[in-house]
DNA sequence: CACAATACTAAGCAATTGCTTAGCTTAATA
DNA sequence: TATTAAGCTAAGCAATTGCTTAGTATTGTG
């Protein structure tokens, strides 16, 4: 009986979040938005209820992309060499025209801080513990860590990857690899 | 012949870095930097030119801040222990009641990234640049490695220190000592 | 005291923000 | 083919953005 709608919901979603990517939350306005997702505010609002709508949907679209990657680790069975290589993929993934966006989840906790949404900040922990929950369980394969080992170079790795994410943007990749060599250097 | 300032202009620039440092340069308005400064906007821009002259002021602001410790690691003679200590000395620096807002340089470069005026990012990564230096100074203190070594272990520090400055907005305590020691247990 | 140079107050500027709405097209069903 | 529920266009909303300006207050000097 109705009109059908002239985009495609995950389609549109892809392109916002690659312009929340680089640009972050705040500096990306509605317009842009228009713009980029190719598609009238009108639509943005009756598709995703508000901005913010629109960046949690972006949100869950990087989930899904970057999930290739977070699978590949979840099967490896090798240990440390499997975060490693992890690190490795990551950077590849984070990379587009040569220009490195750094990670969404990262980024938005490092722009809004404690100044987010409650509601937003929860489902970023939770992602950045779901990863760390990825590192242990590669941690316990390699022989006798106790527990208390395990936690500490787990969230080592935490901070290691944050820092990788960071510094993708100022280092170039001689720098980025002499980064995670060293950091796999003492596991 | 004239009337006098009613303020001190460092002293105002010392409560806009703090702003700025909480919240990053897009999220903070003039309105808000009016109040936390307590001077009307004319005065901002009588003394400051603009709210990017502001911040370019909050920034040397900060590095006078900060560099009580980058002061302690450059007088340092124990090698990578000096280090190691630089980076305890950071945390205790961000914290402000019990939060951590992180480094104002890496937030802001993480903030604006390739958006950002370049003459701005320039100091920026210069900032980021001493830092190497100092590392790399230290690192030489340690008898026997070589060159290439040491300018790996240096981008290995530089990633850790940028890791450790986002993660201490989403860490506790405990999850920072762990990824600081464990970072400095092979080197 | 009067002058002149600077600082302060507060109102207001155009542009942009996130969001809404009035009026139209579109398309599947009766 | 007429109806009707939904989508689309584009104009417009109040609030906020960075910044300016007109008018007034304060000061040291002649």
């Amino acid at each position: 009986m109705a009109r059908k709608k002239q985009y495609i919901e995950q389609e549109v979603l892809e392109k916002a979040m690659s312009l929340f990517w680089r640009n972050g939350y705040e500096n990306t306005s509605v317009r842009m938005l228009e713009k980029e997702m190719g598609i009238n505010q009108f639509s943005i609002y009756a598709s995703f209820g508000s901005k913010q709508g629109v960046f949690l949907e972006s949100i869950n679209t990087y989930k899904k992309k970057i999930h290739s990657i977070t699978h590949k680790l979840e099967k490896t069975q090798n240990g440390v060499a499997g975060i490693k290589q992890y690190f490795y993929d990551f950077l590849e993934f984070s990379e587009e025209n040569n220009v490195c966006k750094g990670c969404l989840i990262t980024n938005t906790v490092n722009e809004l801080g404690q100044n987010a949404d409650p509601m937003l900040m929860t489902e970023l922990t939770k992602f950045a513990n779901d990863i760390k929950q990825l590192f242990k369980k590669n941690l316990k394969q390699d022989s006798k860590k106790d527990m208390e080992t395990i936690e500490s170079e787990s969230n080592y790795l935490m901070t290691s990857i944050l820092g990788i994410s960071v510094a993708s943007k100022i280092f170039n990749k001689k720098q980025l690899e002499d980064a995670i060599e060293t950091a796999f250097k003492n596991l």
